[in-house]
DNA sequence: AACGAATATTACGTTTACGTCAACGTAAAG
DNA sequence: CTTTACGTTGACGTAAACGTAATATTCGTT
């Protein structure tokens, strides 16, 4: 595991662009250190980055995936911080048990679209 | 359970709003039929619309949706028309099955946070 | 008939999340 | 020393998914 990465290095191998992770770094998502003026990302970089991505795959908002991923950092030690972040915390839940809810229940339509389908494919010979 | 439904019965039902509703008449996923100029929305029009916005929820686009949305449809019995289909719903699946990674993961993350949160609190007592 | 509530159309505006140049710096390779 | 590859900063463009008037119509009620 590397201990640092350039942004190329980064869009490949999460499948994104290099404008892309520039513009997380514009709107204040990532801020690597710099060698002159090129990117150098640490693997804490690299991780808040995946959690962005992840997050994005999720139809979770940029904005909302700054909420989320600042809940990770350390340091956040102040006391009705936490309190908000607990209920922050809460929130995310219910919200991804939501959708976890609603995949199951589209899985559920996609297996009986499927074997409609097989079924009509069948039927065809 | 109503055999037809209004614009806005629907957009309070789904929370959401009339002008979305529309919308998604415009780009052609919904199509209710007509009372005068005043649209009339059948239970299978509502249930589009549920689909459309649980695809939402999932962050899956409009147009994604139609596809998905369109494999329910009957009478889409030309044959390799169904093959498409069923690889379109393969994709789905896995679409979806990532996203489950994804969710799960997520939620692990946020039950460490919290505990995290909890403990940073209790040392606070 | 007049009124308000709901609905309609038309059309321009907005936000998010980047895409897409243009113009230039830098560093290693031939 | 030039090519090649990769990187940089603006700045403008764009597609998706609606928001937001403005204006007109329809319909049950006073």
């Amino acid at each position: 595991m590397p201990l640092e990465y350039s942004i190329s290095q980064l869009s490949k191998e999460f499948d994104t662009t290099t404008r892309s992770i520039r513009h997380y770094e514009d709107i204040g998502l990532l801020s690597p250190s710099r060698r002159g003026q090129a990117r150098v990302y640490s693997p804490a970089d690299r991780t808040r980055l995946k959690l962005i991505l992840r997050g994005k795959r999720l139809g979770i908002s940029l904005e909302d995936s700054r909420e989320i991923i600042d809940m990770y950092e350390p340091g956040k030690t102040n006391l009705d911080q936490l309190k908000k972040l607990i209920d922050a915390i809460q929130q995310q839940r219910t919200k991804l048990n939501q959708q976890l809810d609603d995949i199951t229940k589209l899985l559920k339509d996609l297996n009986k679209a499927e074997t409609d389908c097989v079924e009509a494919l069948k039927s065809k010979n």
